[in-house]
DNA sequence: TATGAATGAGTTTTCATTCAT
DNA sequence: CATGAATGAAAACTCATTCAT
């Protein structure tokens, strides 16, 4: 049973019902078998509707993906904005972008699994230009918080570039061995450990 | 033009031409292509050679990837301790775990795009269990080594599950944003900051 | 021009009228070139239709020999059960089951002639159980006949298992001979000496 | 286990053991998996050769299902002319005739498997002249033999063309049934039923 | 003679997509 | 809007056969 908060948040409304139903398990099929593995016909079958239907809303394979791939993404992206309202400093903010991550990997692990294998598909696919503007524009309005914030009183690391590698990747790895139950733990009992690291790991 | 040492260091001989060949110009199509839009054709067409010939030394296109991917990880594996051999301090280990990994991929890009992407499907397919063997053994080398290594006189985090998170995290989202073109800066040029703050990561 | 009345029995009205022309031609492609010398293609070419029609049919090759086959099987054994019904002896009923035989064979050779090349293949498939339940069944109908009908005054064969070999033995020899033209007299002109000797073989 | 001895009778000697080899495994192949589905690659496998070896030996597929065809049919045939050789009788020709080939399968079953399914394919390969002059010969020394043997005292059934199918006809029924495992009862068990029945079926 | 690498035409099957009803 | 039959290009893989060593 998948959640279907995201996509309640994303197509409300009874109109949509049934494209949030054809997404939702979209979802689950590209999750269970690949995203290239998974035929039309599979997701039609499991929706209990017609290929005419998926075609008539989506248009073709890659409206799916990109349809699921930038739900998830604005609800992750929403999330951290989220976090980081209430944020005041410097420790503050690399606690928040570490915390939400985790946070919304932990509440949504099917929508976090997607969204790993299908970044290089979508990136290769005819919405890749859209994925650009929006990690652009992501990184920009990071770049803006950390300004407007009180600066702190420690040294940090000079380069703005390998930033939020430091922040989000030891998160992320593990994520990603949780996610392919390579761990068991889950990646919400170490929330405050990555926390703590990321922000060590940003002194000099 | 792939480098071909790995190849030349796994499939040596004369007899062994072909084979390299195929792999050599297989790994370039993985990469341009992607793994599944590869077909057996454009390797054909790329080596000059017969589909025959392919399926006589693979079997299967899964064979192809599998010899590519643990060509490639053995190549790096090997590489990483070669340079744990020197190692004497804790300290030691951690920056010759992170620079042997920033190293290797600036070495031989193209093989580290390619285990990126190709995880998932050798994951997936028919050699999943020599996978898993190769990694937990790998982890087993690991933790010995860091027995062995005179104890560091600082407090360090306390859970192994996460150490590999910290110490390669960070340095392997910046290679896979370098490697897919979404950075420019080379990640030799902040191997020194990633062994510095992978160190200052894990204290506690 | 291959008889079509089995077909139209078997698949009527006009949603399946290219099922119908799938399965005809297919028969001929089956019989003339043999089961596995018959490409999906070549029975493409002949219908003029696509190769994605027969499979959205079919499913697979083997669907549409094992659609022929028992529709083949199901109309050779009504009409013996339609000439069973008449009969009163144990004498009429032999005779039924042979001159049925013979009858059956002369009317529809090709479909004769596809019965006996496709039973091994149909046998190994996955259809199998279907093909022994369906001939376990037929033999307990055939049982429960002969036990109603008015018990015959001469001494009869004792064994059950030899009897439907000691019946149909000859005629069914006869007509693969026939139907494979090493013999060119039909075996409908041998239909009362078949009769009459299957009556004298099983008589003790 | 396959019995060697129609092998042995037939390529004796050292030098053609490879053959006889080949030849051995290869039935088994026929048998197991079919003649179609049966691959050099298969057969080369099983014997431990190259299958450069098996074609210097047999030139071609066909050379493989053929040596055996032949090998088996007269080593079929020639048994039953050494049965035949004492008879005296009408009669005893029937006899003959029914328990000899009775005989032949329960003492060779594969081979006896291979005759009923590599019938057609030989028939419509290259040696299909060979089979049917073969065919025709037996026939004659058949009709010359029952013309030597002093005439019944019954009344006969009067057409040549069915006789053979009324002879053979339910012991090659039963024959198929119990290799194709579809009867457990063995033929041999019930080799004087069908002799008994022959000789009644063709009196009239 | 023996070997097995190499060939490549040929097969089955899949699947995104279209479109008539 | 919904349906699902029809399309056909494209893919993986097979396998008899050849031939250089």
């Amino acid at each position: 049973m998948p959640d279907t908060t995201i996509l309640e948040r994303r197509f409300p409304g009874r109109r949509a019902a049934l494209k949030r139903e054809i997404l939702e398990h979209s979802l689950a099929c590209f999750n269970e078998a690949g995203i290239e593995a998974t035929t039309i016909d599979a997701i039609k079958a499991r929706c209990d509707t017609s290929v005419g239907a998926i075609y008539h809303h989506f248009g073709k394979k890659e409206g799916i993906l990109s349809a699921l791939f930038f739900a998830a993404q604005d609800d992750q992206r929403s999330y951290l904005h989220g976090q980081l309202a209430n944020t005041e400093s410097h420790q503050d903010v690399v606690r928040a972008i570490v915390a939400s991550y985790v946070d919304w990997v932990v509440a949504h692990p099917q929508w976090a699994r997607f969204l790993f294998q299908a970044r290089s598909t979508v990136a290769k696919g005819p919405f890749s230009q859209d994925l650009k503007d929006r990690n652009a524009e992501n990184l920009h309005r990071l770049k803006e918080k950390l300004q407007n914030v009180e600066p702190s009183q420690t040294q940090m690391v000079e380069s703005f570039e390998i930033l939020s590698s430091l922040l989000i990747g030891p998160a992320e790895n593990y994520c990603r061995a949780w996610l392919a139950e390579r761990v068991k733990t889950s990646p919400a009992d170490y929330r405050e450990e990555f926390a703590e690291s990321a922000w060590r790991s940003i002194q000099r």
